[in-house]
DNA sequence: GCGTTTCGAGTAAACGATTTCCCAGAGTAG
DNA sequence: CTACTCTGGGAAATCGTTTACTCGAAACGC
């Protein structure tokens, strides 16, 4: 049975024929969890991620699935919503569940995952880095945000404020640092006033982009994080009567397929997120299954960002 | 062992503190798979979606998540980008792997669930209906379009095209009933050559946005059924030069996030896809572990739409 | 024709948990 | 003191597959 179905040596041609038939009669389906049970392994990848309502986000989970489905896996997707204790839940799903690879986008770098790589599952990191020596796909995000940043300086703006994301993500410090190292570069001073942390999320971005504006001091314009806060800044800033590209200068991380239509057109710091996607599944595929003693050293991708100039960060 | 981490019947306090001693010391990992085996069950759910990147269904996925993670279960988030046999193939990997319940936005009315119902795995059907009776959450989809549309033609707009989803899908025909009606409401003679299809997918609205612009009697308006459409609509009438809310008139479905921050702001039908996954989880919830001779009829909610008017349905 | 090899297919063990069954020993009553 | 009841926990069956092992028959060479 279980050799006719996996066409398996040398079956007669006949008699697997007949099984094949009679298997279809029955309506017979194989359980997948007996299977798996046997194998030791699931035909399954575990995608955990931090926000699935970021197109950021489920454009790497595309470039996933796409490699997986090539490859014969299905994608179990995790949102763990930046919470660590979810993160932990699911990890630890990943492991009872015995999938064949984890794909993380670690809350922080800390993250222990300690578990699965002792019992030899592979665990690729997408987006954010691990402390832990694992494969990883990331983005020159410093770079990115240090070009941003200097564009804004170099279209007129005096002083511009960051708005980042939570300060344990590894991503909100390296576009924190990049910020500071543009200021560096045109001669200003970074003021810790002009910054703020935001956990990647439009309301907390809102807030924020408030409380910059009361300051004694307030900025001319914002390199924001992500493209969640940048709705979060749109929307305080409206509130205020203030127009983007005319009053006040912006620049987003993450190339939503809405920004091209705000009012003004946002300019943004586009991330190859399907290709990182596309590159952690191949980076999965070449361990699972392959022995421990077999196994390639850990590796690093690095990606770049590509600015992408529109209205809301020109001055009139 | 079993006994003591399920914490059942009268264990003796010392020996199952010793146990999970014991299980603690040598890191012990129960196997899930191992269990659902025996239990003939798994605690997840599969939630079949259509599209990872539309943001309604990502509010639906997390409204079922949160109930899920509530009763305890995992989600399995399956991604059938309207492609009829990667749903087939996601229903077969639910029934393999014995989940529990399955909530589903089917690609067509017609998608063939009788395996799993057979097994007696429930399934709840949301957004869209399917043809056997099952659980349902659904939308007011027609109403929501006839009011959109009756609102373009109260604004003062005297030809409003519209561009619906696939021919296949339940709600693109709604959708497309309700734009008929405000028509005949407002006692004008629905045109074919008005009407468009575009698989929900920004490109093909684009697509079908400059056939209906180049035709003979061009619309002065749209009627959009999703929200990825009317970024397409957007593109291609920034091409040609035309303003929205000016040159002219645009309704889309869904409130999306960055709908309020469009030039000009997009006038919506919003949908409580939120509220949906979590109604789909409810309804779920009551049927799982039922014996088949205990379950409810199928139950079917409809839930109503808000037409949300921002400035880019009305005349200047 | 007999011994040896080969090849297909049937049988049974194993995966790791749950759960039923059963027994030993304690406790209680007569 | 004996007999019966009760209870905690050990042993074994079970879930549905894969796979190693075994065995019978056919084929081949000498």
């Amino acid at each position: 049975m279980s050799r006719t179905l996996n066409n398996q040596e040398t079956v007669d041609a006949d008699l697997a024929d007949r099984v094949r038939a009679a298997a279809a009669e029955l309506g017979y389906r194989r359980n997948g969890l007996a299977r798996s049970l046997r194998l030791q392994r699931a035909d399954v990848w575990a995608l955990i991620i931090s926000d699935i309502a970021n197109p950021f986000f489920t454009a790497i989970a595309r470039g996933v699935e796409d490699v997986a489905q090539r490859e014969g896996f299905s994608v179990v997707l995790c949102n763990t919503d930046e919470d660590p204790a979810k993160e932990a839940q699911y990890l630890e799903v990943a492991e009872q569940e015995q999938v064949s690879g984890v794909i993380l986008s670690p809350n922080e770098i800390g993250s222990d995952i300690s578990q699965l790589t002792r019992l030899g599952v592979p665990v690729v990191a997408v987006d954010r880095p691990l402390r832990e020596r694992v494969d990883s796909v990331l983005v020159r995000s410093a770079a990115g945000a240090q070009e941003a940043t200097e564009h804004l300086i170099d279209a007129g703006w005096r002083r511009p404020a960051c708005i980042t994301g939570p300060e344990t993500a590894q991503t909100a410090i390296q576009r924190l640092t990049g910020y500071r190292r543009a200021l560096v570069a045109r001669k200003k001073r970074p003021a810790a006033s002009l910054v703020r942390h935001a956990d990647y999320r439009a309301d907390r971005a809102a807030t924020a982009t408030a409380e910059l504006m009361d300051g004694r001091n307030p900025p001319d314009s914002f390199f924001v994080a992500n493209s969640e806060m940048a709705l979060g800044v749109l929307q305080e800033l409206r509130r205020r009567g203030l127009r983007v590209g005319e009053d006040v200068g912006l620049v987003a991380f993450d190339n939503a397929p809405w920004t091209a239509f705000t009012d003004r057109p946002l300019s943004v710091v586009a991330q190859p997120a399907y290709e990182m996607g596309v590159l952690a599944g191949e980076l999965l595929i070449e361990r699972v299954g392959v022995p421990l003693d077999q196994q390639p050293a850990p590796r690093v991708r690095r990606l770049p960002t590509e600015l992408i100039v529109r209205g809301s960060s020109l001055r009139p």
